[in-house]
DNA sequence: AATCCACAGGAAGATTAGGATA
DNA sequence: TATCCTAATCTTCCTGTGGATT
């Protein structure tokens, strides 16, 4: 049940098979395939029906004694033109025995022995580009874009992968007519498909009947609310197996999915927070500070930006930390707030100004535990907020 | 109805980091 | 290696504002 896992079927995505198939057929007959472009959010399949179609084509071709080349590259990882172009030389390594070092070599170089590689092979080379939304500079996809032209024997076509649908208003003209000449859109899946899928992954991965008959159904309807995300019905089910697997229980219940959910969401802010910039690390340990005295004190759990700012700028001088002005920590604030690590909102408290209330929602001790991973936390640990000084003194 | 708090948040310019280029 | 460029970050200065209070 692990997201790496590739199923052999990919239920509920036979057009989306169908479809990039029929377009990269040409290659089977030796022609070349037009670019394509795939569109859709995270979970709903692309990267799985593009490596399956990949897959049955490298298969087919043998059938038929037709060589296909078939790359697939994560433009995340590969994300620059040397990379992405040394990557593709090395898939003809093997076959050539040639060697392409991971840096010293000019670029054009490395371009000139791809081009000879290919041409040498003389097959059709399709290359998936996931994630190109990632890719640094437009300047490799125009190079590849056009290595069709450079090109004797051997054809070239793209497959780019993006779940970013306004990726290819920013770029080159040029580029964009080329890779769009055919579009995918991947939609979500509804809940239906979900449990559907879900079903048939249990069927090989748990034993019979470990399952209670609303988990799957509960687990789908939560990933349907958020965008149809296959991945997530999934980490869904594995965390709650691993829940009740760890608490000794014999069942998957309903209410391990609930924990589940809870912990996806915990790991998943305390991902963020880990990440954060120090500054809005610092900020976010003031909240915190307050909220934790606030609620010593049973006093109501809000604050306002001007009491943030003063015990950030407290804190700031105790560290010897550059102190910056509200006007910043008013959008730092914010920012934490469409992280969705605090609430904030703003309201007016009539005579007594506009501000934003800040509230934690989350569970305080786990994300001050997080904060506190950073050596830079480690003098402000025993920190205390104005008031309470004042009431100790 | 008028006042006024405590900020929100826009505009524009300064500073800085990182990457490209000569 | 030095220099230039760009985008992101941050500051300064600013006007705007919801509604409890007067």
């Amino acid at each position: 049940m692990r997201p790496t896992y590739m199923p052999e079927i990919l239920p509920h995505r036979e057009k989306e098979i169908k479809d990039l198939a029929s377009v990269l057929v040409p290659a089977l007959r030796g022609e070349t395939p037009s670019n394509v472009f795939i569109y859709g959010k995270t979970g709903t399949g692309k990267t799985a029906v593009a490596k399956f179609v990949g897959k049955e084509l490298i298969k087919k071709g043998k059938e038929k004694g037709k060589h296909v080349n078939y790359i697939y590259m994560n433009c995340e990882i590969v994300d620059t033109q040397y990379r992405l172009l040394q990557n593709i030389a090395n898939h003809f390594i093997e076959e050539w025995n040639e060697h392409v070092p991971f840096t010293g070599w000019p670029t054009d170089e490395v371009y000139a022995k791809v081009r000879s590689m290919m041409d040498k092979d003389e097959g059709v080379t399709v290359i998936v580009l996931d994630e190109v939304d990632k890719l640094k500079g437009d300047e490799a996809l125009y190079t590849l874009s056009r290595i069709n032209s450079d090109l004797v024997t051997a054809k070239v076509s793209i497959i780019g992968i993006s779940n970013d649908l306004k990726f290819t208003e920013f770029l080159d003209p040029r580029v964009k007519s080329s890779l769009g000449e055919e579009n995918m859109i991947f939609y979500p899946y509804d809940a239906g498909q979900l449990q559907d899928i879900l079903e048939r992954r249990v069927k090989m991965a748990l034993k019979f009947q470990v399952i209670d008959d609303d988990v799957i159904p509960l687990c789908s309807a939560l990933a349907a609310q958020e965008h149809g995300d296959a991945r997530r019905a999934l980490d869904l089910l594995r965390v709650s197996a691993e829940i009740a697997e760890r608490s000794n229980a014999k069942r998957i219940t309903n209410r391990d999915v609930r924990v589940a959910q809870h912990k996806i969401e915990i790991d998943h802010i305390t991902e963020v927070v880990r990440t954060l910039p120090n500054q809005s690390k610092l900020i976010l340990f003031s909240i915190l500070l307050i909220n934790k005295q606030n609620k010593k004190e049973g006093a109501n759990q809000m604050m306002t930006t001007g009491e943030v700012f003063e015990t950030y700028r407290d804190l700031c001088k105790k560290a010897r930390y550059d102190c910056l002005t509200q006007r910043r920590i008013t959008d730092l604030v914010s920012e934490l707030d469409m992280l969705g690590i605090i609430t904030a909102r703003v309201i007016s408290k009539g005579r007594y100004g506009r501000t934003r209330e800040i509230q934690v929602p989350v569970s305080t001790k786990d994300l001050l535990v997080v904060l506190q991973e950073d050596d830079m936390f480690k003098d402000l640990a025993n920190y205390k907020t104005k008031s309470q000084t004042r009431l100790t003194v």
